[in-house]
RNA sequence: GGGCGAUUAGCUCAGCGGUAGAGCACUUCAUUGACAUUGAAGGGGUCACAAGUUCGAUCCUUGUAUCGCCCA
């Protein structure tokens, strides 16, 4: 059958990608040989509603090489697919769209009709993310496709649920929680992105009670006073003024002296209405830093996560302020009452205990219902107008130079650090609230060790580093959402608030009790949580599954470094906690795609690539051979499409080779399994070039380092197997002599179905295009990897014969070019003693080096001619006679330069020989390549100076 | 502030205790022979800087500078 002039990639990729699925090529177990190991991936489950980008495209092609070359070899595999719900991403898409299309809010059509129209969505735009990885060609079982919200996954989350419940690793509490004022859920800290943002700090005064006073002293570094003053009030320095409502107490360092005197003394706090103005103790605690603003700090507990320690170790009352939307608190009794009752606490004549606080609101009531922001602002203009801001002296000088100094509201201009919800991107608000939490303490140590111990290995190993420091410094993770989209929390309380956890709510009311009002918990789990759970849950979990015991644990887990912590890390502690091993053996990190120069890729930017328009542009798998040679371990991955357009052109390259074979006749040869006889140099040569090449990409991938298996196959296919190889066929296959072309026509035809072996994990649609144009056994996706090695099939002696005589044809080229020899002009060459290895080299390549090089004859000489070009080549002192026509000063110039660099390479080689201590202390065989070179070099350069010496007789 | 990294050709990046590499870009030449998405030849590097270890350092160690990412 005749090839095709071109691949036409567009329309070709998508009707093999059938194929192959209709064969049933990619399900799991799929050409696994008979007691085969397994071979297993996860894949990271994209969000359900998302789109394809160049990450997935990335993370997927190195998943995808890996599943292929594993297929290959007979492993028993599974690609496990499939799509993660995505808590609040997935809310908030169907919130957006419900606005756009002018339909009622999620709160006005409640919970159940919202999830329904969640599910619409999904189903509407679920399947899209998987058609594109189709496209990019990742050959996952997709009937084993699953879902974080359907299936078996979601009772597979609620029974672990309920057994860390059981066990004590879950339990709840009112913590301080990071809560978007957005989508009024608490967050996790991850969830959390710290901007430094443009910020103010204010500093105001607080009066002490009582109207006392007391001496404040500054020292200098060296004890020199250098200031002393009476004051009745204490500086704060706060850059979130609208809190100081919720201040519970004013804290300063234990050894700072300046404060020592006032210490157990209360202050009053400069805000809301004078007649009821709280007051707060001065206390003492590490957390303060003398040199930082006064050195005193306003402790505000329930909306500031240091203040928060401080308060719990004070045992100061924490006075939450805001609402789910971080305005200031409309609700509770009258500020008047609110406020007595906090003083009384404060001073100590009142019982209070968490609830009791939690309810009181002591926002004053002109404050009530206000944004935070606004809040903020009338807070410090109000006491501003009331002389209590700390102030400080700024001279003006007017028109006539009179100098005037003012005083003004001391406030100091500086970057703070901002937290901003990763998804809402508003401003993060500390919220003291009811949450689940997993008790990470309890779980951490396993997932450690596992590492540490060498049980699964992190690559590249910084990353091991980064696991450590995180895991080591762990925090309790806050699980529960307040978001309608997930999967409810099965916990049901009764109305004391016991709680009833259990897998169903029959079986919670049984075990509360019949007759029992129960009502459950509303919120929802993170995504992650469930996600966490993606090994042992699409294997089915907690069923004994044929596929759990097959294929977990896991092999490799590939996937981005910016989810270590949000899903590796958590993975690892929930295996480990729930089934007691690990999800997978080995994680490779990579990072974030980059555009050409480095820059993230952002719409806002304009510099986004989509995959799929490089797909269509230039085809799948110049997409996949891109990412495969951008994935150094720990590499950056700069994508430069000019790079795409290379690795496109390798693909055309590819088919060429193919339509060489096609015309030549090779696709006429039919398909056979082993390795083909063989007597030709160039043939029993490139057989040993086939099997290196294949021994390095399987030592490549076999460490994950997708960039060595991509160059090696292409510097092979395009330099040893188009450039050498496939050029040195021409003469024999035009020749007369027939048993040789046949030789070599079967052998060109084996060499290439090796090429597209080797290639196909990387490049699997236009390999097995080329494959598919003659007849075979199978199709090459479960076509047999190779299995044989460079020492079955290198001979000795075809390698050194072809290599001699590339070397051969390439100094001749060079010569002839920079001699200005006219390209078509057969030239005669001449050679002064040349030795029995050059000989039989010249023998058996004769008609190579006479085509590629144009060489007319090879004449053996006593000496050289005049105006005799010479050539650095072994074996012999070869010179093209260029008398008459050489450009005697462009071959001086040339043979200079030539000795140039000879001379600085002996000198390394001499000095190091020379050196007594080399001798002493290098390993013999390094000193004997190095006096094998020097021999060699100083040959080469006895004949270049010979022949030095002729052309500057000429001239 | 803590942690992790990076610095190699004009650009984007590999690499390695003992000859400095690729792709792109650049220069010159080639055009009916699989391929112009091509072929041939070529130019281009104090491997950031400094000290140390070593027979030998671009590579290992320490420090300096600059840049990046993550966590506070």
């Amino acid at each position: 059958m005749a090839l095709e002039k071109k691949f036409d990639a567009t329309t070709r990729e998508p009707r093999l990608y059938q194929a192959w699925e209709a064969a049933g090529c990619f399900v799991a177990g799929a050409n696994a040989k008979p007691e085969a190991s397994s071979y297993c991936i996860m894949i990271p489950p994209p969000n359900v509603t998302g789109v394809l980008h160049m990450g997935h495209a990335f993370n997927n092609t190195l998943q995808d090489i890996m599943m292929r070359w594993k297929r290959m070899q007979g492993f028993d595999t599974l690609w496990q697919p499939g799509t993660d719900h995505a808590g609040i991403a997935t809310q908030m898409v169907v919130e957006r769209r419900l606005a756009e299309t002018q339909q009622p809010s999620r709160a006005e059509m409640g919970r159940d009709a919202f999830l329904e129209k969640v599910w619409e969505w999904k189903e509407e735009s679920g399947g899209q993310i998987i058609n594109q990885l189709k496209r990019l060609g990742a050959s996952c079982d997709w009937d084993r496709e699953a879902f974080t919200m359907s299936g078996n996954f979601p009772d597979t989350v609620i029974k672990v649920f309920v057994e860390m419940y059981n066990k004590g690793l879950i339990y709840r509490g009112k913590r301080l929680v990071n809560w978007d004022p957005h989508f009024e859920t608490a967050i996790s800290d991850l969830e959390v992105e710290n901007v430094e943002t443009p910020g103010h700090m204010w500093h105001f005064k607080y009066p002490l009670a009582g109207g006392a006073t007391y001496t404040y002293i500054e020292k200098d570094e060296d004890g020199n006073i250098t200031l002393e003053e009476t004051r009745d009030y204490i500086s704060i320095a706060t850059t979130r003024p609208e809190t100081m409502l919720g201040d519970g107490a004013v804290a300063v360092h234990p050894s700072d002296e300046r404060y020592a005197s006032i210490v157990g003394k209360l202050c009053e706090i400069p805000v809301g209405p004078k007649e009821f103005r709280r007051l707060i103790p001065i206390i003492t605690d590490e957390y303060p830093d003398k040199d930082f603003g006064s050195g005193a700090v306003k402790i505000t507990g329930a909306h500031d996560f240091n203040d928060y320690q401080v308060a719990k170790r004070g045992g100061i009352p924490m006075f939450n302020l805001m609402d789910t939307k971080a305005a200031m608190r409309a609700d509770g009794k009258p500020y008047a009452e609110e406020a007595a009752v906090a003083q009384a606490i404060a001073n100590g004549t009142q019982e209070f205990d968490e609830a009791m606080i939690a309810a009181m609101n002591l926002v004053p009531q002109e404050y009530r219902g206000m944004d935070r922001f606004e809040a903020r602002k009338k807070v410090v203009q109000d006491i501003t107008d009331e002389g209590l801001a700390v102030m400080m002296p700024v001279t003006t000088t007017d028109d006539e130079g009179e100098e005037t100094t003012t005083l003004i509201p001391y406030v100091e201009n500086k970057p703070i650090m901002q937290p901003y919800g990763d998804r809402s991107k508003v401003v993060i608000e500390p919220l003291l609230t009811d949450q689940w939490f997993v008790d990470t303490d309890q779980i951490v140590g396993p997932a450690l060790d596992a590492v540490r111990n060498g049980d699964v290995k992190i690559m590249p190993e910084s990353g091991e580093k980064v696991y450590y420091n995180w895991l080591d410094n762990i925090e309790p993770w806050c699980i529960s959402r307040q978001l309608w989209w997930g999967h409810q929390i099965p916990v049901w309380f009764d109305a004391d608030g016991n709680q009833f956890c259990a897998t169903t709510e029959a079986e919670a009311q049984a075990n509360a009790g019949e007759g029992v009002e129960l009502t459950r918990d509303p919120d929802v789990l993170d995504t992650w949580f469930s996600s966490g759970l993606w090994p042992i849950g699409t294997l089915g979990w907690p069923e004994e599954t044929d596929a759990l015991k097959r294929y977990f644990p896991t092999s490799d887990l590939i996937t981005g470094q910016d989810i270590l912590f949000f899903w590796v890390a958590r993975m690892m502690m929930m295996q480990l906690a729930v089934v007691d091993e690990i999800p997978f053996k080995n994680v490779y990190l990579h990072g974030l795609v980059r555009d050409a120069h480095g820059k993230k890729m952002s719409k806002s930017t304009g510099n986004v690539i989509d995959p799929l328009d490089i797909i269509d542009e230039y085809g799948a798998d110049a997409l996949r051979f891109t990412n495969a040679a951008m994935a150094s371990l720990g590499g950056a991955l700069k994508l430069d499409t000019k790079r795409i357009e290379g690795y496109r052109n390798f693909v055309t390259k590819l088919w060429n080779a193919g339509t060489y074979g096609d015309f030549k006749g090779t696709f006429d040869v039919p398909h056979a399994d082993g390795v083909p006889e063989t007597t030709l140099p160039l043939n029993n040569w490139i057989k040993g070039e086939i099997a290196k090449t294949g021994e390095a990409v399987d030592a490549a991938l076999e460490t994950y380092r997708f960039n060595d298996a991509a160059s090696t196959l292409y510097s092979f296919v395009w330099n040893t197997f188009c450039s050498q190889y496939l050029e040195f066929t021409k003469p024999v296959l035009d020749g007369d002599d027939a048993a040789a072309a046949a030789e070599t026509k079967a052998t060109y035809a084996w060499g290439f179905d090796q090429c597209l072996i080797l290639l196909h994990p990387i490049m699997p649609f236009v390999t097995e295009e080329l494959w598919g144009a003659k007849e075979r056994p199978k199709m090459l996706v479960h076509t047999d990897w190779p299995t044989y090695t460079a020492v079955d099939l290198v001979d000795a002696q075809a390698d050194a014969d072809l290599s001699w005589t590339v070397a051969m044809i390439e100094a001749i080229r060079s010569a002839r070019a920079q001699m200005n020899v006219p390209g078509g002009d057969f030239v005669p060459l001449v050679v002064v003693g040349m030795d029995a290895a050059a000989t039989s080299a010249w023998n058996q390549n004769e008609a190579l080096i006479k085509r590629f090089a144009r060489i007319e004859s090879l004449t053996v000489v006593d000496t050289m001619p005049k105006g005799t070009a010479a050539l650095a080549v072994s074996g012999g002192a070869f010179g093209i006679p260029l008398d008459g026509i050489i450009d005697v000063a462009a071959e001086k110039a040339r043979l200079e330069k030539t000795l140039g660099k000879l001379a600085k390479e002996l000198g390394g080689l001499r000095g190091r020989l020379n050196n007594p201590k080399f001798a002493d202390s290098a390993p013999a065989e390094v000193i004997e390549e190095t006096k094998a070179n020097l021999a060699l070099r100083e040959d080469e350069e006895t004949k270049l100076k010979d022949a030095l010496a002729r052309i500057s007789e000429l001239g």
